[in-house]
DNA sequence: TCGACACAATCAAACGATTGATTTAATATA
DNA sequence: TATATTAAATCAATCGTTTGATTGTGTCGA
C-alpha cells in the first residue's frame, strides 16, 4: 500500500498528470474505451505509475471522481446563506446560478472533460457517482431548492419543489448533453459567446415563467 | 462478403436476437465495454454470427442504430398536419407529445435499452448519431417547432423557437438521463406511475408558462 | 565528511488473459 | 446436391497488471 492522502514527496506532478489525462480520455472515449497505455502516454508517465499511485485503473477512476468533487465544491462555493432574506434575493440567486452554470457548461474549455466524465458516470450509476452526488450534487440541489422555496413561497423540500428544480437544471444541462444534436439543428459549428447569451436569456425567461406558475398553486 | 439485405432463410431470428442483445448490453456497458462473446451468448447465437450477419461488431452497432430509428419513427408517427389549424390544436399537440414521451421514457421497460444506447451515441457523436438524427430527431424537432410557432404566433424556424423547443425537450429528457441522480434526491427506488404523473403535470405547467412568456416577446 | 543503507518513485520488459476476427467443418433447408 | 446458416477452433493484437532493476534523495552511525 502507498497512497497517503496528502503529498509527502514529489509524486504529485505524476499523480495530477495521470488524473488529468484520464479525465480527458475517460470523458471522450469512456472507461473501457481507454487503455492504461494511452493514459500514461498522454500524461508522460510510465504505465506502471497507474498501479503504483492508484492501485489500478479502477483506482484512477475513483481518483478522477474525487478530483472533480474537490474542484467543483471549490468553484460552486458561494457564501450563500439560507434561508434567503428576501424573495428578490432568492430569485437573484437562481438567476446567477443559471448564468454561471450555463457559461461554464457551454463555453468553459475545462468543463468539457469534467462534464463528459460525469455524464458517463451518472449513466453508469457506480461508486464514482456516489461520491460526486454526496459532495456536490445534493448540497447544490438543496441550496437551489431553498432559493426556489424563497422565490415562490412554497416548501423548499416538498416533492414539487425538488422536481421543479430538477426541471430547471434539466433544460440547462441538456444544452450541454445534447450539444451534438443542438449544433446540428442550429446549424452551428460551435457554441459562441453570443449563442450562450441567447440561451441564457431563454433560460432566465423560462425561470421567471416557471416561478410565476409555481407560485400560483 | 456476406450480408444478405433481406431474409431468404430463417436467419431473421438470429439477427433480431443479436440486435436486441447488443442494444441491451451496449446501453448498459457501452460499446467498448461489451464483448462479442457476451452479445452472442445473450442472444443464444454463435460468435461468428455477428461477423456473418453484420460484417463485424461495428456493423452490429450501426444495425442497432437503424433498428432504433425504424422502431421510433413508427412509434412517433402520428398523422399530424403542419401548419396547425388553430392555436389550441398546436398547444394540444405539444401537450400530447410531452405526455407520450414522458411516459415512454419514465415507465417503458423497452425504453431503457434504447435510451441508454442513444445517449451514449449522442455523446460519441459518430455515424450512428447521423442516422438517428436525420431519421427521427430532426423531423420530430421540426414538427414541434411548427407546433410551438402555432401556439405562440412566432416564426417556427426562428433561432428562438428552435432553442425554446430544445429547452422543453431538455427538461423532459433530463428526468430520464439524470434518473440515478433524481432517484437519490427524491428518495425513490423506482419511478412509479404516480411519480410519472406528477412529473408530467409539472412539465405541462412549465410548458404553458414558457409558451405565455414566449408569446409576449 | 563519509560510505552504507532505506525508501519512494520511475522505468523497460514481460505476464497471462481477453479482445474481435477468421478459418474450417458440420448442419439444416429446399 | 446446392445453398444458407451455425458451430468449434484458432489467429494476431491488445488489454490491465506485474516484475525486477534503477534512479534520486534523505538519514543514519562513525
Amino acid at each position: 500500500m502507498t497512497q497517503p492522502t496528502s503529498s509527502k514527496q514529489k509524486s504529485e506532478p505524476t499523480r495530477e498528470a495521470l488524473i488529468s489525462s484520464a479525465l480527458h480520455l475517460f470523458g471522450r472515449q469512456g472507461f473501457d474505451g481507454t487503455s492504461t497505455r494511452e493514459i500514461s502516454a498522454r500524461a508522460g508517465a510510465n504505465i506502471a505509475a497507474i498501479a503504483y499511485h492508484f492501485g489500478g485503473k479502477d483506482g484512477l477512476r475513483l481518483a478522477c471522481g474525487k478530483a472533480i468533487a474537490a474542484q467543483m465544491t471549490k468553484v460552486l462555493q458561494n457564501g450563500v446563506k439560507t434561508p434567503f432574506a428576501s424573495k428578490d434575493q432568492a430569485i437573484r440567486h437562481l438567476e446567477n446560478t443559471i448564468e454561471a452554470m450555463a457559461r461554464f457548461l457551454l463555453l468553459g474549455a475545462r468543463a468539457e472533460d469534467i462534464l463528459s466524465f460525469m455524464l458517463r458516470e451518472i449513466n453508469e450509476d457506480g461508486p464514482v457517482l456516489d461520491g460526486i452526488y454526496q459532495t456536490m450534487i445534493e448540497p447544490k440541489h438543496r441550496e437551489l431548492c431553498a432559493a426556489w422555496g424563497g422565490a415562490t413561497g412554497t416548501d423548499p423540500e416538498s416533492e414539487d419543489t425538488r422536481l421543479a428544480v430538477f426541471s430547471m437544471i434539466g433544460q440547462l444541462l441538456y444544452f450541454r448533453i445534447g450539444k451534438p444534436v443542438i449544433l446540428r439543428r442550429m446549424e452551428w459549428e460551435t457554441i459562441q459567446r453570443q449563442d450562450a447569451d441567447r440561451i441564457v436569456r431563454l433560460l432566465k425567461r423560462n425561470l421567471h415563467a416557471a416561478l410565476a406558475a409555481a407560485s400560483e398553486e
